[in-house]
DNA sequence: CTGAAAGCGCTAACAA
DNA sequence: TTGTTAGCGCTTTCAG
């Protein structure tokens, strides 16, 4: 019967006999119990998915991608949140392997991250996302960070911006690192000056940490026209600090975001972002994952997904102030 | 040994065995299996959460509340999109019943929902979330829609308005039969004329519907100073069909939304809605499924979470017209 | 091609 | 209080 029922193995059973079980099995109701099933192979065909914060709006559609490619395949994820918490995360994923999951889809890793190298060592099949820690070998997808980055600063130069500072994401993040990198890489290549002071590294992709690093740099007395965001949340943490200090934006700042998140859209003013394609980032990253655990020896793959400027309301020509420079747009 | 590492039964075996036994398992880095013991067992300490589609702002905060409670009891949750699709919701329920998931928390429920009679006919464990099918006797989590509709309304009258509008959820949705009523109900309570020409029926709570609603309603040439919107999605197609008719919000029309969804507060201008409780409804609804699973001849129980309205920048004062009303506010 | 039987890791019933 | 054993529902040898 177990060879009847199993597509795979239906090749070694008389084909008259498995019309004879499918038969009696559909009559009966039956349903195989795929606890049993697990017992015996020790495969669970489920896949831990590991974020910071589901209500992240930037994560919904990764998640989505992932689910379409892991459902029809058979298998089931399981969703936990770390709140960035490592202890949390530990403990998580400590639950998740108990459960005997298949593999993992890690969204959560910083550059130094103990428990991956552990997991990593173990021979667990994972992949990740979004974050792509170098010292190790493991799958890795992602949006272009570096070109996203330079997208926005090329994009704010050619609108004619000469003093463009940076709100960078968190350090201890390949994202804020790789993104941070592009944009300086960007600016020498432009020949635009780029002094340490308008550069203000977040220590969180938060509005408040956002917001928080453009009073820092309003207070410093540097001038800048223009300002590139880590990522979305960090821009409208730059919303809320303009509005309670009446600047305009994009009239007094430009700002450009990173993720192109849903609603951005229509936030105002409606946000200039690097979109980065969500879904087919979290569909890759199951992809890979499903080939790892299908065949544990493959080498690991580093796939980067392509962004791309959406320019909307939050940029501008810089408007002239007691300065003869003339705005090209 | 089994006694002794099972904190419910170690009371029936010797102290120092359990010391001995806890210590050797410790020292052999011993882990439970919990697939062996959910064979044994029929529990698999699992609960599916079938959600229309987790994409949707609304969802991940309830999703949190729930697992703030689910993961602290030792469940896990299992999280499917259904994309309002009947056919795959039936697929996703039935796959996670061959997965012998304890129980069910069900986001997606319309009024009328053969499948929801037969899980609850089969005395498997479930509780809706948001909707509450009225001929069925199951337990229903939601905020108290009734009275957030109401503060709507009044919140409007207040201001002064005297033609309100209704763009109402989908009727085949408890949820937005509930609002649509009490709507009605306190427009007569307040002695407001409320012809059914001013009320629009959605056929999606979604953006696209709402633009459609007020669309129709602005076309139909009935005059109306405000309009409540059954969820913050349709609120917010009304303001891409003001900015597409080059008229404003709030001077033109006022609109409140409802649930009070993340970034509602930055988009232009930022609305006013009726806020709920996502992430408590969560956390009790995945409260009275345990109780459920624990005592399954618990009678059902509907507990209501109570709304309250937020003022923000999308209501005023109706402006003045050719009309002698003077606005009160 | 089919049947029989062992065993995955656990729990619960029973016996001592 | 502890030891022994059957068996949850499946897959997979191994024999026929």
């Amino acid at each position: 019967v177990s060879r009847a029922l199993n597509a795979a193995k239906r090749d070694l059973v008389n084909a008259k006999t498995v019309v004879r079980i499918v038969r009696a099995a559909e009559s009966l109701g039956y349903q195989p119990n795929p606890i049993a099933r697990s017992l015996k192979t020790a495969k669970t065909n489920t896949i831990g998915v590991i974020l910071p914060d589901l209500t992240n709006p930037l994560f919904p559609p990764i998640v989505r991608g992932i689910e379409d490619v892991l459902q029809p395949a058979g298998y089931t994820s399981l969703i936990v949140n770390t709140d960035n918490d490592p202890g949390r995360e530990e403990s998580l994923v400590q639950s998740l392997r108990s459960r005997q999951v298949d593999g993992f889809i890690i969204a959560t890793a910083l550059m130094d991250h103990p428990l991956l190298d552990e997991l990593h060592r173990q021979g667990v099949p994972l992949v990740m996302v979004n974050r792509r820690p170098h010292h190790l070998n493991v799958s890795c997808v992602s949006p272009d960070d570096a070109h996203g980055a330079e997208l926005a600063v090329r994009h704010l130069a050619s609108l004619g911006h000469r003093r463009i500072a940076q709100l960078a994401g968190p350090s201890n993040t390949s994202t804020g690192l790789a993104r941070s990198a592009a944009f300086h890489s960007t600016m020498k290549t432009l020949g635009i000056e780029d002094p340490p002071q308008l550069t203000y590294t977040c220590d969180y992709w938060t509005e408040e940490s956002g917001a928080q690093g453009l009073r820092s740099l309003l207070d410093s007395g540097v001038e800048f026209t223009a300002v590139v965001a880590g990522n979305d949340l960090i821009a409208l943490g730059c919303y809320d600090v303009l509005a309670e200090r009446r600047l305009s934006c994009p009239d007094d700042l430009s700002v450009v975001g990173f993720n192109d998140m849903p609603f951005v859209d229509k936030v105002r003013p409606a946000l200039t972002t690097i979109a980065i394609p969500s879904a087919q980032i979290g569909a890759e990253a199951a992809r890979v994952l499903i080939e790892t655990i299908d065949d544990p020896t493959r080498t690991p793959r580093s796939v980067w997904l392509p962004s791309s400027l959406v320019i909307r309301s939050s940029t501008m020509a810089p408007v002239v102030r007691d300065s003869l420079v003339t705005a090209t747009a």
